[in-house]
RNA sequence: CGGGGUGUAGCUCAGCCUGGCAGAGCGCUACGUUCGGGACGUAGAGGCCACAGGUUCAAAUCCUGUCACCCCGACCA
C-alpha cells in the first residue's frame, strides 16, 4: 500500500477527550474515528488490526476443535421473552419494532439464539460434545460508554458455546476454551491473568475473567503474592480477622450523642470496630433487607444478591427508611421486625459488639446472635479489601485494577432447559445439554495490545497484530536509484507475503519518521539516496530501535527473522 | 442514573470576567525554495461560536432551558 493513496490521517496531537493512552493513541494514529458515544468508525488501518485479531481468533478457536458458525444480530423479542433474560437484561437491551409492529432486541449476546440453533441440530448424545463460535456485532446499552474502544456501544465479540452430555465432558470443553484464550492473548501481544469471578444467579459453576492488568481498568481483581489466588472484587473469597474472644455479657444500652459512623463509635466507646456490628438496609427486588456485617467490614453486594437468588440490589432510600422505622446510625437487628435479616457469618461469630438501639444516640452494648437477635440467613456477604488475608494462604491480598478481555464459563443447562437443547442418551432418555460459553472482546484487544505495546512516540505493534509488517520510508523517491530500489524492494517482500506500506508521501523526513513511529510497524525500513550509498537500505526495529544497513537482496531474509516467520 | 468537567475552524486552544468587525498555532489548497526526525516564504479556503428561548440599540460573551461529549461511581467483552 502506497501511503499517498492510503485513507489516513495522523494527528499531532490527541482530541482533548482522550484519557487512556490506547485511545489517545488510536485517534492520533487515525486508526478510528468517533462518530458517537460508544461507537467508532474504523479506518483502513485500523481495520487490518481487527482482522489481525479476528484471525487469530479463529485459528485458535478452530484448533481447539470449535466450529464457527453466524448468528443473526437480530433477534425477535420472543426469544428473549423465552429465556426470561428480556427482564434481567433490562435496558442494556436495545430494542425496536418492525413495521408490523413486531418486537424485536438487537442481541447484546447470543446465548438464546445459539440454543435455538443447537436445539435443532443436537439430538443425540452422538452429537455431543460440539463447541460453536462466531465473531459477532453485539449492541448494549451501556450505561456509560468509555475508554475509547474499551466498552462500546456496538462492539465484535467472539462467543463460543460449548454443549455437552454432563458437567465432567464440559470441563473438557471449558479447558479447551481456556486454553485457546491463553494461546489468542498471547499472540496479540496482551499480558492476561486468569482470575475466579462471579457466576452470577444464572446457577452456573466455574467462571473466570482474562484480565489485562492496568493502573487504568475499569475493574478491581484481588491478587495473592503468596500463593497466586486470584478473583475479581465481587468473587473474592478472604479470611476475616479473628473475632475478639470473651464469654458473653449482659446486654447494656448506653448514651452515644451524635455517634453514627462505625469509626466515631468505635472511637467513643474506645473498642475496636471489629467489636461493632454494622446495619446496612437494602431494596432487594423491592424489598426492604436489614444486613448486618461486623463493623470492620463491607457488604459485597454481588455476594449479597447471588445468596438471596435476587436480581436487583440497591440501598434503600431514605423514605423507605423511615417507613420502615430504622433508625440510621443507631440501627441493629435487636428487636427488629418486620424485614428479613441477613448476617455475614462475621457478625455472627463475633461477641459482644456494640450495636445500635434502634433509638437515636443509644447503642446496646454486648449483643449476641443467638440470644440479642436472629439472622434469617447467615453467609459469606464480606468483600475483600487489599490488605485482607487469603483464604488459602494468609498472605494480605493485593488490589490490582484490569480490563476484562475475557470470560469463561460453565452455564449448566439452564439456557438448554428454557430453550429446550435436549438429547436423547444411549438408555434413550432425554436430557438437556450441559452448557459452557465463552466470550471475547475484539476491540478491547486492539485497545490492550496498544494499551500494552506503546512509548511516547506512539504505538509498537506486537507483530502479529500490525496493520502491515514493514513500514517503507522513502526519501528522495524523484530520484531514480531510490525509486528503483524502492519498487525493487516492494516487490519482493510482496513476492514473500509480507505486507507493506510504503510512505510515499511528498513531506519531509521528519514527519515521516515521525508517522512510522507512531504508526508503530514491527520493522522500518528506509530506502533513500543515503542509504544507498551505504550498500543497501536503513532497516529499524520500532521496539529496540535498533538501525541497520541492509542489502536489498538479503532483505526477505531478515525481515522475516525479525518478524519470526 | 448520581457526582464533576467541557462545548468557538479538521485538531489543540485563546477570546467570555468587563457585551461592540470571530482569532492564533497546527492541519488543508496553490506556487516556489527545502529534503534523514513534525522545514520556510507568498497567496488562499475553511465558522449557525452545540441548540432553543430571553435580556439588550447590540450577545461567542449576561440569564434560563435543552442537547452532546469526556471523567469518577453502580453494569459488562
Amino acid at each position: 500500500m502506497r501511503m499517498s493513496k492510503l485513507l489516513l490521517k495522523t494527528l499531532r496531537e490527541a482530541p482533548s477527550e482522550a484519557e487512556l493512552a490506547s485511545h489517545r493513541l488510536l485517534l492520533r494514529a487515525g486508526l478510528v474515528s468517533p462518530l458517537a458515544a460508544g461507537l467508532y468508525c474504523f479506518t483502513p488501518v485500523g481495520w487490518r488490526v481487527i482482522q489481525k485479531i479476528e484471525g487469530i481468533i479463529r485459528e485458535e478457536m478452530d484448533r481447539s476443535g470449535a466450529q464457527e458458525v453466524h448468528l443473526p444480530a437480530l433477534h425477535p423479542i420472543e426469544v428473549w421473552e423465552q429465556s426470561g433474560r428480556d427482564q434481567a437484561m433490562g435496558s442494556t437491551l436495545f430494542r425496536l419494532v418492525d413495521r408490523k409492529e413486531r418486537g424485536f432486541a438487537l442481541g447484546p449476546t447470543h446465548e438464546e439464539v445459539v440454543s435455538i440453533l443447537a436445539s435443532r441440530t443436537i439430538q443425540s448424545y452422538r452429537d455431543l460434545p460440539v463447541t460453536l463460535y462466531q465473531i459477532q456485532t453485539k449492541f448494549r446499552d451501556e450505561q456509560r460508554p468509555r475508554g475509547g474502544l474499551i466498552r462500546l456501544r456496538e462492539f465484535t465479540m467472539k462467543d463460543a458455546y460449548s454443549f455437552d452430555t454432563g458437567w465432567e465432558t464440559l470441563d473438557a470443553s471449558y479447558d479447551a476454551a481456556f486454553n485457546a484464550y491463553h494461546r489468542i492473548f498471547a499472540r496479540a501481544g496482551v499480558p492476561v491473568v486468569p482470575v475466579a469471578a462471579d457466576s452470577g444467579a444464572i446457577g452456573g459453576k466455574d467462571s473466570q475473567e482474562f484480565i489485562f492488568l492496568t493502573e487504568d481498568g475499569e475493574d478491581s481483581v484481588l491478587i495473592c503474592p503468596g500463593c497466586g489466588y486470584a478473583a475479581n472484587a465481587e468473587k473474592a473469597s478472604f479470611t476475616r480477622s479473628p473475632a475478639i474472644p470473651a464469654e458473653p455479657l449482659p446486654m447494656e444500652k448506653v448514651h452515644t450523642p451524635g455517634q453514627k459512623t462505625i469509626a466515631d463509635l468505635a472511637a467513643f466507646l474506645r473498642v475496636d470496630p471489629r467489636q461493632t456490628n454494622k446495619a446496612v438496609f437494602y431494596r432487594i427486588d423491592g424489598k426492604p433487607v436489614f444486613v448486618s456485617i461486623r463493623g470492620d467490614l463491607d457488604v459485597n453486594e454481588v455476594k449479597l444478591k447471588n445468596v438471596l437468588k435476587a436480581t436487583d440490589v440497591e440501598p434503600m432510600d431514605d423514605a423507605t427508611v423511615r417507613a420502615a422505622g430504622l433508625v440510621a446510625g443507631s440501627a441493629s437487628a435487636v428487636g427488629l421486625k418486620g424485614m428479613r435479616i441477613v448476617a455475614d457469618t462475621s457478625a455472627v461469630e463475633a461477641v459482644n459488639l456494640v450495636a445500635g438501639a434502634n433509638e437515636p444516640d443509644y447503642h446496646y452494648l454486648n449483643t449476641n446472635h443467638g440470644r440479642d437477635w436472629q439472622a434469617d440467613v447467615v453467609a459469606d456477604i464480606a468483600l475483600a479489601r487489599g490488605g485482607d488475608a487469603c483464604a488459602t494462604c494468609g498472605t494480605p491480598l493485593e488490589v490490582r485494577r484490569g480490563i476484562e478481555m475475557g470470560h469463561v464459563f460453565k452455564l449448566g443447562t439452564m439456557y438448554s432447559e428454557k430453550m429446550g437443547v435436549y438429547y436423547l442418551d444411549e438408555n434413550g432418555e432425554r436430557q438437556p445439554a450441559v452448557m459452557g460459553c465463552y466470550g471475547i472482546g475484539v476491540e478491547r484487544i486492539l485497545a490492550a495490545a496498544i494499551e500494552a505495546n506503546h512509548d511516547d512516540n506512539g504505538i509498537i505493534w506486537p507483530t502479529e497484530v500490525a496493520p502491515y509488517d514493514v513500514h517503507v520510508v522513502v526519501l528522495n523517491l524523484e530520484q531514480d536509484a531510490v525509486a528503483a530500489a524502492t519498487g525493487q524492494l516492494e516487490a519482493a517482500l510482496g513476492d514473500a507475503r509480507l505486507s507493506v506500506l510504503v510512505d510515499d508521501r511528498a513531506d519531509s523526513a521528519g514527519i515521516k519518521f515521525k508517522d512510522a513511529d507512531l504508526l508503530g510497524m514491527p520493522v522500518r525500513l528506509t530506502v533513500s539516496p543515503r542509504a544507498l550509498e551505504k550498500g543497501g537500505v536503513e532497516l529499524r526495529q520500532r521496539r529496540t530501535g535498533e538501525t541497520e544497513i541492509v542489502p536489498l537482496e538479503r532483505l526477505v531474509e531478515r525481515v522475516r527473522a525479525l518478524l519470526g516467520r
